[in-house]
RNA sequence: GCCGGCGUGGCGAAAUGGCAGACGCGACAGACUCAAAAUCUGUUUAUCGCAAGGUAGUGGGGGUUCAAGUCCCUUCGCCGGCACCA
């Protein structure tokens, strides 16, 4: 050991990266194979999203990192081998739009930015096995989406089929949701209409009950939950037919049966195929339907007025064999339920506003608080005086067979579309064969490489038509020229199996090793942005229940628990380039360093919270800390003597101990149970103040002060890595803290000696007391109703009752006037 | 409209039914300094009081409890998600 060189005061922008290149080249962070470790090795999978390679990493990346590196830092000192990895969802729009406006390649433009924002990162000190590393546009990566897609395929989970997308005719090219702005190319204004297109789709809804029943296992916030449940919608309900006069049938999805007796009309969606065969005849109704397929899907969904048009059609009532009128009405959707619905405008709110508009009856056949809630029939024949439950129930039975009703499960959640007409996204691997039509290609020929000779126009059909190379195929069946497809994949797909691929990323011949995946999934922690709640988390955890079907995950679910942090704000507002409010991390670091930064992130607000960054202030605040830390513990001189026995200590020296080892215990429940983490900082400051107001000089002073601060630097290492890293060594440890066990809790330091007792009176605080920590429940009692201070609020009282909770730090005193 | 969440000092916040405001920021005062910065010390919910101390107080109202920021009911406000889902 050089004498001088430890005892020197850290100086973040010199020694921070001097210590990054330290755990770099020894590789500190490198997760082990499942190969390399015995069947035992505790293990801990910390997962952050998977980041867009924009250019530059903003706060938000900063505190979503920072957070998921004290996790696995902590992790990593409790002896864990833990997995933390980086990669770059690297396909998508907006690499595609640079090379339509600067006539850059987006893999030229991807690299860049992946390049530049990997700096950035690496600036923060994040403990990521950079070995792992991986890129979702590289076809190292890439040909594993279309080999899933293949067995996918095989299984039929795969099929093909129309659905409207955002045609602009002026551009000849299909436009995302995000580029379209009051119906129009957001980008040069051209008039957007939807247009059906056949595309491919994954069949996600034959999961839809069991990703709703699983989100009951998992250890997610509640609010997220709830958004996944909504989203997927389930309900139950009865699908059943009503009679044409012509004798066709119209099946209709309820779930009110117990209202059948109130129907007095019914819609149908202006698709539905018995509308669209009557409107041939049928003038103002094909214009009636010309005119709803105009407005944009969110138009109609906004409108709250409710169109409709009545048709020449009538159904006969399955029970009663009335006459019921047949509208089309644009408040039902061709692709929920069945298409139809039975109008009960007594007990259905938007029946009821439609049925208001065009003078249809509303009979009432249900007695309940309010109209819109199952009660008691009435008004409804034999049914009368039953409960909503039982006459549902024996309708059902009572139709089963003159109008094949039967219970039925309906989702608002819809097969995922993944075909996209671009270029910069994973080539579908089908071809269009004139004989055999839309054929999968043979797994022995990917993967199907994007081509390089493209031209970006940013109109016309998807880019790859332009290529002559990649169109020409032949059929993996008949061997006949075939032309390739030019669709490629959403990129949910690429995010939909990556942390999988972390685990592997270097196998060439399959996505992953089942071994590893059993020993490392499911991820324990995954932390992202709460605008992933919906689709990406729910895309995942389909992936997760197909890769369990095909045989390649043993558990029904990927990320055991889920926290999604809040956003980092400035002024109130989202940071972002257009506004001119973007806060640079690099910025902050060449002032600060990175240790500051991340402690600030980390102690701003709780987790699932905003940070709105007002200024500067807090980050000199976490920088101030760091400093006093420094200082104060260079104060100290390492030792290598051991604690001395606890029956030698003064009570100040045990006092101080005491902080330590509750400060321990309060941080280590906060990592391992609460997942707090800006409590970490504050105990951690009460901690420091605490050192710094117990001075005392004493024979034992430097024995116990090396206990201290060895536990301090330890509790700072997660958070502040670097510094800690620092101190470690100049207290005398050889090594990295990085990699140093987590310290052990002294359970006797965690008893104080003494304990202080609050005296209630009738609720109020009127003395306190301190009483040695060993003291009896009945002791306590007597001490506190003999207590000079609550005297006066005894006076011309009776004590009705004392409260002595067992353990507990209060005598609560109940009186009453005499 | 429906679902979910949140309302605590000047600000970010803490508090596992048991001392509300820990910790930090800012502000004010003092020490050091020729001065400033940095650092250190103290004060900082309101209100009454010279003080000791009292009283009120966690959006509003009500309740349960010896004890409520925390649990229950109700109401208002803000944020997020979904939005004709039959």
């Amino acid at each position: 050991m050089i004498s001088n060189e430890p005892l020197m005061i850290f100086d973040p922008l010199q020694h921070e990266v001097l210590i990054q290149n330290r755990w770099m080249s020894e590789g500190v962070f490198r997760a082990p194979f499942a190969r390399e470790m015995t069947p035992e090795t505790p293990t801990f999978y910390m997962l952050v999203m998977l980041p867009y390679p924009s250019g530059r990493i903003h706060m938000g990346h900063v505190r979503n990192y920072t957070l998921g590196d004290v996790v696995a830092r902590y992790q990593r000192m409790q002896g864990k081998k833990v997995m933390h990895t980086m990669g770059w969802d690297s396909f998508g729009l907006p690499a595609e739009n640079a090379a339509i406006q600067n006539r850059i390649h987006p893999a030229v433009w991807t690299r860049k930015n992946i390049a530049d924002m990997k700096k950035q990162i690496h600036r923060l000190g994040i403990s990521y096995d950079w070995d792992r590393e991986l890129a979702s546009f590289e076809p190292d990566y890439y040909r594993w989406n279309q080999w899933f897609f293949l067995q996918m395929w095989k299984r039929g989970d795969v099929f093909r089929a129309l659905r409207n997308v955002n045609w602009c005719e002026a551009l000849g090219t299909v436009l995302a949701n995000e580029q379209v702005v009051d119906g129009k190319d957001e980008r040069t204004g051209h008039a957007v209409i939807q247009k059906p297109m056949e595309q491919y789709f994954f069949a996600i809804t034959k999961y839809a009950d069991e990703l709703v029943s699983g989100l009951e296992s998992l250890d997610w916030p509640e609010n997220i939950k709830a958004m996944q449940r909504h989203w997927i919608g389930r309900s139950e309900g009865v699908r059943f037919s009503f009679k044409l006069n012509t004798g066709e049938q119209i099946q209709v999805f309820t779930t009110r049966m117990d209202t059948l007796f109130g129907v007095s009309f019914l819609a149908l969606s202006p698709e539905h195929p018995v509308i669209q065969e009557a409107s041939q005849m049928d003038h103002e109704l094909e214009d009636f339907c010309q005119t709803i397929s105009k407005q944009s899907r969110e138009e109609r969904l906004t409108t709250d007025v409710k169109l409709g048009h009545r048709t020449k059609l009538q159904v006969r009532h399955p029970v009663t064999d009335e006459l019921i009128p047949v509208f089309a009405a644009n408040y039902v959707l061709m692709d929920y339920g069945t298409g139809a619905v039975m109008g009960v405008p007594g007990h259905d709110e938007r029946d009821h506003e439609f049925a208001s508009n065009y003078n249809i009856p509303i009979p009432i056949v249900i007695d309940s608080i309010s109209p819109w809630e199952p009660g008691i029939l009435i008004n409804s024949g034999e049914f009368n005086g039953l409960t909503s439950e039982v006459a549902s129930n024996a309708l059902i039975k009572l139709l089963a067979n003159s109008a094949n009703a039967e219970r039925m499960l309906s989702f608002k959640l819809k097969d995922w579309g993944l075909s996209r007409q671009r270029y910069w996204g994973t080539p579908i691997p089908t071809v269009h064969c004139p004989k055999c039509g839309v054929v999968p290609e043979s797994e022995d020929s990917l993967p199907i490489l994007l081509p390089e000779d493209i031209e970006f126009s940013g109109r016309g059909a998807s880019p790859l038509t332009t290529s002559e190379n990649f169109l020409k195929a032949t059929c993996p069946n008949c061997g006949t020229d075939a032309r390739r497809e030019t669709d490629t994949m959403d990129t949910f797909v690429d995010s939909s199996w990556y942390w999988l691929r972390y685990l592997d990323s270097k196998n060439q011949t399959e996505p992953f090793a089942i071994e590893e995946a059993k020993v490392w999934t499911p991820v324990d922690l995954y932390i992202g942005g709460v605008e992933h709640a919906t689709m990406h988390l729910i895309y995942a955890r389909y992936f997760q229940k197909v890769l369990r079907d095909l045989g390649m995950a043993h558990t029904d679910e990927p990320f055991q628990r889920l926290i999604c942090q809040g956003m980092v704000l400035k002024d109130g507002f989202k940071m972002s380039k257009s506004k001119g409010n973007i806060v640079d991390p690099d910025e902050v670091i060449e002032k600060y360093g990175s240790d500051a930064l991340r402690l600030f992130m980390i102690f701003a607000a709780p987790i699932e919270k905003e940070i709105d960054w007002i200024g500067f202030e807090g980050i000199e605040g976490a920088a101030r800390f760091l400093k006093r830390v420094d200082r104060l513990s260079s104060e100290h001189s390492p030792t290598h003597m051991d604690l001395p026995p606890l029956t030698s200590l003064s009570l100040d020296e045990k006092k101080l101990l005491n902080k330590v080892h509750q400060t321990l215990h309060r941080m280590t429940d906060d990592l391992e149970v609460r997942y707090s983490f800006n409590t970490l900082v504050s105990s951690l400051m009460e901690l420091l103040n605490t050192i710094q107001e117990h001075r005392f000089d004493s024979i034992n002073a430097t024995a116990i002060r090396q206990h201290v601060w060895d536990v301090f630097v330890r509790l700072l290492a997660p958070m502040a890595p670097h510094l800690a890293e620092h101190l470690w060594t100049r207290l005398g440890h050889s090594g990295f803290v990085a990699l140093a066990p987590w310290p052990p809790i002294i359970h006797e330091l965690l008893i104080a000696e003494e304990v202080l007792v609050v005296v209630q009176v009738n609720g109020k605080v009127r003395a306190r007391l301190i009483l040695p920590a060993d003291i009896t429940d009945e002791d306590k009692h007597t001490v506190a109703l003999q207590c000079e201070e609550i005297q006066p609020w005894l006076r011309d009282k009776t004590i009705v009752k004392v409260i002595v909770p067992p353990g507990g730090k209060i005598v609560s005193v109940v009186v009453k006037d005499i």
